[in-house]
DNA sequence: CTGAAAGCGCTTACAG
DNA sequence: CTGAAAGCGCTTACAG
């Protein structure tokens, strides 16, 4: 390209100063109407780029917002981005994607470039270990932050996620009324807020229905349809065998499914498996898997509102919302421990 | 926070210059080793942010690189994206991620975000319809792109993808030889340089074997795991019902296996199922999915290694590299008509 | 080895 | 309604 078109190329060629530029390419109804499509016809056939970091380095705002997941592959995150996209949209922010595959010095630097670019603001799903100091990092450098799906102690900002202690009960409750009496659950870890609340939901249900837990029940680290699939020999060599597995999601779900279909059983007929979100898959598969939806529309649009909000000045509120979980019954849960 | 720190804050404090502090703080050998170290450990001291517009705005080099692909969440993408990953890592370069969901006006506007920003470059797999004039756009205003997965006639850029006639045709060879003489494909559509030439290779397979293509056979449209499911009912609905099915991707025939199985047939067994991409689910699906391998990790590394090259200044190169595809044989494919 | 000064391209008071 | 001027926070020649 020839030279670089800026303001002053445009004031220039019209004869006007580059405050008027400026003010008439933004709308402003201090610039005469004519003026201002002179000057927005200038702009178009100079095929003039608006200088983001200029303007950003005067204004200190950056029309950026940082989004922060440990999966963006995860087809649950992927409706939460949907929702947030929609929402940042309509207020014409950028938005900037980021997968930190649960690796913290990647979210901190992911954070760090964010804090340079002097984005407005983050939604972000804390990787494994995020302690509330990095959370403190940002919102004292103003990149004000609302949580999703994983929350932080002390962070003392907004999250929203499922209540998943309570969804999990759900889960088990479910099949406890169907008279399962071994009843496993397979993949998350302790060392997020998700994984701790689920089991706790489980633990909490078994107790309720007077069944005394089994530490060999309890096959913690699954967190994806790979490894839902490699732990079907690990279900498979409890003694006796469960009668029903809760699972930590959906994907591990399916791929467990998948592993006992491999060693002949038919989940739904031999024995009951149940996920957690309810994508989109969990109704198409065969068998349907029975699940819980998670609210991950609510989560993406009302995190995208909180922000916004922040993004208007309000102060940070250091509160986590639940969103109320739902069971949905299908065919994976169909198997009954005959009375 | 109390108030900003920038270079001047800690030149003041250190009683040396701003030139001082910026050289020092990007390791120039310019400084003194003991200054660079007293300045580093201000810096850290003070909590120094990095003003990334401002250095920006001065050398008009960003270190972002923007990728835009049509679906973030297809497994296909997450391989490429890593393997983009580790190459502009390893350059210490920032990647922006979005997600066109094939919708023009999307990409467009991200585009323009990248060139408001004065980013480095553009990995693009180009939106359903991308004419060659926005890529020129984009190279014009200094922003170097590289096709992945799709191919912009015209554009004058590099594009990396798989051989996707070859591949297709791979997997036509593979069911001909199994004696199936009514082959069905499902999926894709002539919007697309991928789905243009999957089809072709689809067609010139038939040819070759001496099959005359009926219509019906082509079933275009579905490119995701929802709508492959949902093109059960128009396969099963072919007289007489086709004994072997190729799939535009391996979401697709995934999808559709599911379908099947629905309907009580059983891929691998009833009916023959090929998918394409060879993602890694193919491998634990049940039944396991024939598939034909992409490239996908070469097609990331390579336009990765691309754009690295014109970050350095070399010129723009029109070509399109297609990487070999590889057919992998599973049990999707096993069933064979009877000689 | 270090400093003073100009300039990247905007926007925002302030004048007129 | 429009213009002249300062300043956002860096980096880069240029001097010394």
């Amino acid at each position: 390209m020839a030279q670089k078109v800026k303001l002053s190329t445009i004031a220039d060629a019209l004869g006007v100063s580059t405050a008027t530029v400026s003010l008439a390419l933004r709308d402003s109804p201090l610039v005469a109407e004519v003026t201002r499509e002179r000057i927005k016809e200038a702009a178009r056939d100079f095929g003039y780029i608006y200088n983001r970091r200029a303007a950003s380095l005067r204004t200190s705002k950056s029309g950026i917002v940082g989004v922060c997941v440990h999966d963006i592959m995860n087809p649950f995150f992927g409706e939460i981005l949907m929702a947030v996209e929609e929402e940042l949209d309509r207020q014409r922010q950028t938005f900037i994607l980021c997968n930190h595959h649960d690796d913290l010095s990647k979210q901190r630097s992911f954070v760090d470039t964010l804090l340079q670019l002097g984005a407005d603001g983050l939604i972000l799903s804390p990787a494994l270990g995020t302690p509330a100091a990095d959370i403190r990092l940002a919102e004292d450098n103003d990149l004000p932050v609302t949580l999703i799906a994983r929350t932080v102690q002390g962070s003392g900002v907004r999250g929203f996620r499922g209540d998943d202690a309570y969804g999990m009960g759900l889960a088990v409750d479910h099949l406890v009324e169907r008279r399962h009496r071994q009843i496993a659950m397979v993949g998350g870890t302790g060392m997020t807020s998700t994984g701790r609340d689920r089991e706790a939901g489980y633990l909490a249900a078994l107790k309720r229905a007077g069944i005394a837990f089994r530490p060999e029940w309890r096959i913690e680290g699954p967190r994806n349809r790979h490894s839902g699939f490699d732990a079907t020999a690990t279900v498979l060599a409890i003694e006796p065998r469960p009668t029903a597995i809760v699972c930590f999601s959906d994907l591990v779900a399916l791929g467990l499914m998948y592993g006992l279909s491999r060693a002949g059983l038919r989940p739904g007929v031999d024995i009951a498996v149940i996920g957690y979100d309810d994508i989109d898959e969990a109704a198409i598969a065969m068998p349907s898997l029975s699940t819980v939806s998670n609210g991950q529309r609510e989560v993406g649009r009302r995190a995208a509102g909180a922000l916004l909000d922040r993004l208007r000045g309000e102060p940070a509120i250091d509160e986590t919302v639940l969103i109320r979980p739902e069971l949905k019954i299908r065919q994976s849960s169909e198997y009954a421990w005959p009375s």
